[in-house]
Formats: structure tokens, C-alpha cells, sequence
DNA sequence: CGTGGCTTTGTAAGCGCTTTCAATGGTGAA
DNA sequence: TTCACCATTGAAAGCGCTTACAAAGCCACG
């Protein structure tokens, strides 16, 4: 039962098969020439033995982790698993392994990021702080980030789809938008909080401070509080994310609120509860698997040296038009909204399939 | 910019402060003492030089990856995430990193699931066919999956809990239930049928047979088909989890279909939608995130030595009642559920903190 | 039969760390 | 001043692979 890690290795596998340790290697990565009586040989011996090779050993000799770091902030909401899933499968097929860490739950100081650049070829980033991956050396890939100099940002569409969903707010009539989140906490939403203030510009107004607040669901009840409270004044809020769209509409309906009539509601990121929850909320739709999927295909040409210059990719999104911005429509159970595809002013450099 | 990868090893950060590898390893280690000039020396060097040890290289002399796998079969939905999300907090804890694999992208004919075997000390797996990683001679830690002797298993209680539920929608008088999902196709989903059939025999009725689905939205909304078009005859729904029973409760809403009155409907899973849709949906709440983090746990355990015998976790679920079950309520915006803690008939050996 | 030129296989030198064991130097007691 | 004894540091042997490079077969050919 004690035995130690790994007592079978590549030596146990050539000497059972007779022959060395080079052929063995060579069977087991396919690469150059060997006679197939000798392969057969080298395959049942590794069968038999149960071998497992092992990475830490391969990557030494290869000076190749074969693995991609991800950094994420947290992992709430569906827009993170669906980055994580594009980028596993992505990095899958390039037949790269994953390594995640989460920043928030870093209590051991920045530990965690430092560990995973001793084990990866390069890593993926997204969240505040770009400073502690970069001392790394290792290669970078930043998503959802603002432009650095030199290195490789992916990231959707915000400023135009913003202006568009806050003029389709105007154009209904409403006169006094706020736009609810924090446009300090992430590039993001500081670009969404752009696009809002544009959309004003373009007719001549003044956009209001952004009301400031995370994005969970409880400063959403907070905020909608200070709404119900006539603390806060407005018929129109834009919210920096679904979560805060979804609990201040909520909080707001309970309260007797008329969502759309009262105050319209919308949101950003298109999350499933955004199409059952009535009235259905507006909102934006990010290709998100798309984002981690790219973020692991440049990461990787980086790693393997083939890509070009760094670049900035910038992927659409699309306004998805449903009833909590004030149109009506015919209720039905999940109702097909309207789609407003937003271009990109620096197109995509790569699409998805 | 052609450098080779790594040119910056432990020897040169002990040439720059003068010292021997063993003393840099020393201090970089914290392991055994060294003065305090020297380890400033050796720190100054590293600062300097920016050194980023090889992971491999350390793994490959302690033979140990500190690195825990993780399998899913995807990462639709807040189930996983939540898991994924407490097994890398627990993991980070532990100073252990996290290689993820999702196992439906494998094209590559379980490849991944090798590969990763070949860089981390242990796997925790959740899916099908676990042979798959078995073969792989890794410390096993097996999650929502039925006992397999001298494995350890972590999973949530469905049984009494899937009884109460259906024991509960009885008890409004209902009486053509019928249980939606594939006892097949999950280990848990097979047991939350068992509890259906269960609170049947309680009253001496005869549960009908599940009605198969798989767990994706469009799949609800099949169902949710079949019973407008009167097909399938039922007064109540127990479906295998929440986006079944939203995509079916959406659909039949959308119909005309009074839900709770016409049909009651219940999920398990307790999902974010499930409190913002309305009627509210009664469902079973799981300590998605603890069985996570106790997956990560045990593994470490396992992987260390510290491990007493093999053991079976089951952690404890909650019906949380709202509205789609045919409870009345006042309505609010987020209705404070009741809720139903189901006991385990085998009670958790460990308590998340 | 001896040779040259392939192809297949083996030898051995790393890859960058950790860790045991030995060497060194400083300290206090005698 | 000398010596024993620690505390600190260094030397060197791996860890389990990959991969030049060399050796050994094998064949056809002269």
C-alpha cells in the first residue's frame, strides 16, 4: 500500500520490452521511425505495467508545460464558465492542458498566480492588476482588458453597443437615465459607461454620474431601494450587468414598480434568467466562449512562437431587444427577441467558426 | 525576443548572489535555515533577474505536482461552475493548483484525461465511465457517483430528498405525477427517481415511468409539448433539475397552461432563475460549492497519506418551496422560500466550515 | 565477400530543481 | 590559545524524461 509515487517509469517499460529507454520514448511520442515488432513490444510493456509517464519529467527535457494558465477574477455568474469552457476546449483540441486560478480567492498573496507560472507556457488573464502576470515573463494574454503595449488583448464590443441600447432607451421617450455599476471596478464597464455617455452627446445631453455598485444581486436590491426611497430619480437605468438588471427589476416589481412603464431596466451579458423572467429584460449578448477560445488560440501561437504581432481583437455583440426596455410585444413563453448585431469598429481579426 | 524559454534558471540567481544552488533553493523553499544576508542576497538576485522557477523541474525532484485534476462533463449551468469554483478555493488553500478537463470536448479519444494524468498527483472525477481515470493508477476521488469499493465518493443527498419533494406535491392532492430526466444517464438523477418512486409506495401508489429527457433546455420544452398537445397526462412534474423544469414550466405558461393550478411544477438544483421566474420554482437546494471543496480536500489527503480508509460523503440537500408547487404565498420580489432540510441517512463526515 | 549507405536502436548528456551528506567557519569553554 | 560543537553552506547525486550522436544491422552492389 506505501508505495512510493511513480514506481513504474520509462526505465521499468524498456527493460520489460527489452529494449532502451530511446526506443521507448520514441514509441510513446510517435515521433521518429520504429520498427513495428519493437513498437508492439514497447506498447504491451506499457500496458502490462500500467505506465503513466510523467509530465514533470517530459516537461523538463522538452522545456514545454504543454498547459495554459487562466486567471479569473471569480467564477459567479454564467459569463465566466462560459469564457473557462471556450478556453478548455479551445486549448483541448490544441492538445493543451488547463491550469485556473481564481484571483479572488487568493488569501496566500498573489501566491497562486506566481505558482501557476512555474507550471505553464503562458497565461490568460482577466482581472485588475495585469502587473503581477507580467513580472512572470511568461506570455500574455489579456481579455476583456484595456490596450497595454505589446501585448495581446481580446475583448468584445462595449462603446458602440452601449450607445446603441442607451439611444434605443432615448428614442422610447426616456429622459432621465442612469447608468447603475462601477466603471472602475473593470475596463469593461468603463467602455458600457462610455458608450452611455456618447449616446447622450449624440443628442445634445448631459448623461448623469454613473450610481455606483458591484454586481451582485444584493446592490442591486440596494439600488433599487434607493429608487423606490425617491432617493435616486429615473425612467431609465442601464445597468452594467445582468445580475444587477435582474435583481433591481425584481426588487422594483415587488414593490410595484411598473417595469417597462415606470422604469425601463436593461442589462448586459444575456444571462438564461434574462429570457424568463417577465417583463424579459434587454440586454447585450457577449460571444463569451468565443473570447476564451480565441484568448487559448493566440495564447497558445504565442507560446509556440508562431503568431504575428500582438494584436487587439475585438469581437461584435448584439443588443437583444425583449420587454423591459419599454417595447411591447406579444408575452409568449421565451419570446425570439429582436436582435441588433453591433459592428465592430475594428472588425474581429478572427471569427468563430 | 528569440530568447529561449527559461534561460534565466536557479543557477543564474545563484551566480548573481554568490551563493550555491542549495542555499538558493533553500531560501526559495523556506525549508531548512539560512542567515538572514544571505537570504536577502538571494532574494535581491531573484528580484533582479526575474527569476520564474520551473514547475517542472521541482516536480520532477520531489516527485510531486502539487496539482490537483478535476474532471467534468461540461460546464453548462451554475452546477459545475459552483463546483469547479469550491474545489479550486479548497485547492488554493491547500497550496495545491487545479489542471481542468471537461471531458465532452474530448475528440481526441480520452487523451485529455492521460495527459492529465501525467502532471497532477490526484483526479477528482464527476461523469461517466470511470474507468477512464481508474486505469490511470491516480489517487481517485469520485464525485455524484454511485459507491465503488475502496474509492472515495462525494456526493448529495437525492434520495430522501427527491421523496419529501414528491411527498410534498402529494400532499396538495396531486396525483398523476410524473418524474422528468434519465435515471440512466446520472448517477443522481437515477436516485432522485428512487425517492420519486419511493414517497409513491409510501401511500401505496404506483409511480409511473420517468419520462427520459436529457437536461437542456430544448429538451423541456419538448416535454412541456407533448403534455399541451395531451400526450403525456400529468398534474404535477418532478423533473430531474431546474432548467428542465423552467423550460418546461416557460413553455406550458406560454400555452396558457395555469402553473401551479393545472400543473405543478418542481426542479432541483435551486439555480438563480429559479427565484426570479413566477411562479417561484419549488426545488432542492444542493451544497454545491462544499462538495467541491470537499472533493479538493480528500483528494489532498489521499494524494499526502493522510487519509484514513475510503470513505462515502453525503452531504445534506434542502427543498426550498416557492410558488410553482402549488403553495400560496404573498408575492414578492424574491420570495424568502421555506425551507426543508432533508436529514442524511448517512451524515456527512465533514462539515463545510 | 567486402563496402557504402540506409534504417533502426542504444548511449549518454542534459533539462532545472531538491536533498543528503560533507565541509567550512564561528563560537564558547577549557 | 585550542578544541569541540553547531550553524550555515556547498558538492553532488539523483528525479524521469528527450534527443543529439554513435553504433549496429541490414541490404544491394561491385
Amino acid at each position: 500500500m506505501s508505495e512510493r509515487p511513480h514506481a513504474v517509469t520509462i526505465y521499468a517499460v524498456a527493460e520489460r520490452a527489452r529494449v532502451s529507454i530511446a526506443t521507448v520514448s520514441r514509441v510513446l511520442k510517435g515521433s521518429s521511425v520504429v520498427t513495428e515488432s519493437t513498437r508492439q513490444k514497447v506498447l504491451d510493456a506499457v500496458q502490462e505495467l500500467e505506465y503513466t509517464p510523467s509530465g514533470a519529467a517530459r516537461s523538463l527535457a522538452e522545456r514545454r508545460h504543454h498547459t495554459l494558465g487562466l486567471v479569473l477574477p471569480e467564477l459567479g455568474g454564467p459569463y465566466y464558465a462560459e469564457l473557462l469552457a471556450g478556453f478548455e476546449t479551445k486549448a483541448a483540441e490544441l492538445r493543451q492542458g488547463v491550469m485556473l486560478v481564481i484571483a479572488k480567492a487568493e488569501g496566500h498573496g498573489g501566491d497562486a498566480i506566481r505558482a501557476l507560472a512555474t507550471r505553464v507556457d503562458g497565461i490568460a488573464f482577466l482581472g485588475r492588476d495585469v502587473e503581477r502576470v507580467r513580472r512572470s515573463g511568461k506570455k500574455l494574454v489579456l481579455i476583456a482588458a484595456d490596450s497595454l503595449p505589446g501585448v495581446e488583448v481580446i475583448s468584445t464590443e462595449n462603446i458602440a453597443g452601449a450607445r446603441r441600447l442607451t439611444e434605443h432607451l432615448l428614442a422610447h421617450g426616456r429622459t432621465r437615465l442612469l447608468f447603475v455599476g462601477d466603471p472602475d471596478a473593470a475596463h469593461d464597464v468603463r467602455e458600457r459607461y462610455e458608450g452611455f455617455v456618447l449616446a447622450h452627446h449624440d443628442r445634445g445631453l448631459e448623461p448623469a454620474q454613473p450610481v455606483l455598485a458591484p454586481f451582485r444581486e444584493s446592490d442591486g436590491q440596494a439600488v433599487a431601494e434607493r429608487l423606490i426611497a425617491g432617493d435616486l430619480e429615473a425612467d431609465a437605468l442601464v445597468c452594467g450587468n445582468d445580475e444587477l438588471a435582474l435583481a433591481i427589476m425584481a426588487r422594483l416589481l415587488g414593490a410595484g414598480v411598473d417595469v417597462p412603464r415606470d422604469i425601463a431596466v436593461v442589462g448586459w451579458d444575456d444571462v438564461m434568467t434574462a429570457r424568463y423572467v417577465r417583463p424579459g429584460l434587454t440586454t447585450v449578448r457577449q460571444p463569451v466562449r468565443d473570447v476564451g477560445a480565441l484568448a487559448a488560440d493566440r495564447l497558445f501561437h504565442l507560446v509556440t512562437g508562431s503568431a504575428k504581432a500582438p494584436e487587439r481583437h475585438v469581437l461584435p455583440t448584439e443588443v437583444v431587444i425583449r420587454g423591459s426596455c419599454g417595447c411591447t410585444r406579444t408575452p409568449s413563453a421565451d419570446p425570439e427577441p429582436d436582435l441588433y448585431p453591433i459592428p465592430t469598429p475594428h472588425p474581429s481579426k478572427v471569427r468563430s467558426r
